[in-house]
DNA sequence: ATCAGCATGTAAGGCGTTACATGATTCA
DNA sequence: TGAATCATGTAACGCCTTACATGCTGAT
């Protein structure tokens, strides 16, 4: 019923910061908010398309050459749809680790297995920790810019997150021996 | 492509503890692995109803007086695809939360609302941290107890994960005051 | 010339949630 | 008697992922 599209705020909020193409906001994604958020092409594409009918966001050619371009802009509609929903007290917070899962279940094999996944984790998380802390650098050199702030405190929950995460694998192995 | 339905694991799974009807399901769930997977009635019925036709679990009418009651068992085909999946070395490890999003859009309004948004998930999670912490409190009592570990492991990444989230949130109010 | 990256989109299908529909039993 | 809980299931709908389809540009 409560239609939950949360993408549509993704990409107000990107919106709300400069003019971006689908192209764009999908590259913003990835580098900036992926490890909380994802989108696709098939998502971001016919939502742009939806909320240019709606009049929230405008849009405009800027193609160069031959090279098709379609910025958007947001509107005024589009900024308050945007305030409202973050002024919205009920968030969605969830977790969907698949790696839980199968160390739940760890029980029906040789605890070799578990062990190796949580390995596996342990190398995903580590590396993942890296690329944050890359960010955070960057972003604390100057964070009275405009939204760095912002961003910096969600890449900061991240290597908060991760760092726990590996104190936790280390711990989970020594258990698991 | 690659068939995804996890719910199908996190049934067998179940299942190679003990026998179970749906209901049952739904609230091993519910209880047991709430915070890092989800199930539902829509979901689980239809998933049973799939493995029993494909062989990898089977029924029993287990009906008590008019109350309709029907166990499944774990046939040996269900515990070779549960076991070959839990050697399948990837695993979709997601997180997505709803209050880093909106606190990345925090820059186009009052700094109050952000501050706001990370209070409600600061109690959220301290009243869920409580409930882990009851549960780790039961099962460090005998870890020797099958299975019980593994549980045992999967709540304490809950608690280091939630302390650590938690740890955010006062950096983060002061940050942003 | 060819490959990576820029750029826009559509289509199919899968998965999951929510709401609905139905009925029994237990306990206050 | 009424509410909570036990118990099974279906239907509609929404959202997202994956794959496909197409074409330009810049660098090697």
């Amino acid at each position: 019923m409560a239609k939950d599209k949360k993408i549509d705020m993704v990409i107000l909020g990107l919106l709300s910061h400069e003019d971006l193409t689908g192209y764009d906001i999908k590259k913003r994604i990835d580098t900036g908010i992926s490890f909380f958020w994802k989108g696709s092409f098939g998502n971001i594409y016919p939502a742009l398309k939806d909320m240019e009918e709606e009049g929230l966001i405008s849009k405009k050619d800027t193609s160069v050459g031959g090279r098709e371009r379609i910025s958007y802009h947001i509107n005024s509609s589009g900024k308050s749809a945007l305030r409202k929903w973050l002024r919205e007290e009920q968030a969605s917070n969830e977790l969907r680790y698949e790696t839980l899962l199968k160390l739940f279940f760890g029980g029906c094999q040789d605890k070799k297995v578990s062990l190796h996944n949580i390995e596996v984790f342990e190398n995903q998380i580590s590396s993942d920790l890296k690329i944050l802390k890359g960010f955070a650098a960057k972003l604390k050199q100057n964070l009275d810019e405009a939204d760095h702030l912002y961003f910096y405190l969600t890449v900061s929950f991240g290597i908060e997150a991760y760092e726990a995460y590996l104190k936790w694998c280390k711990k989970a192995k020594e258990m698991l021996k």
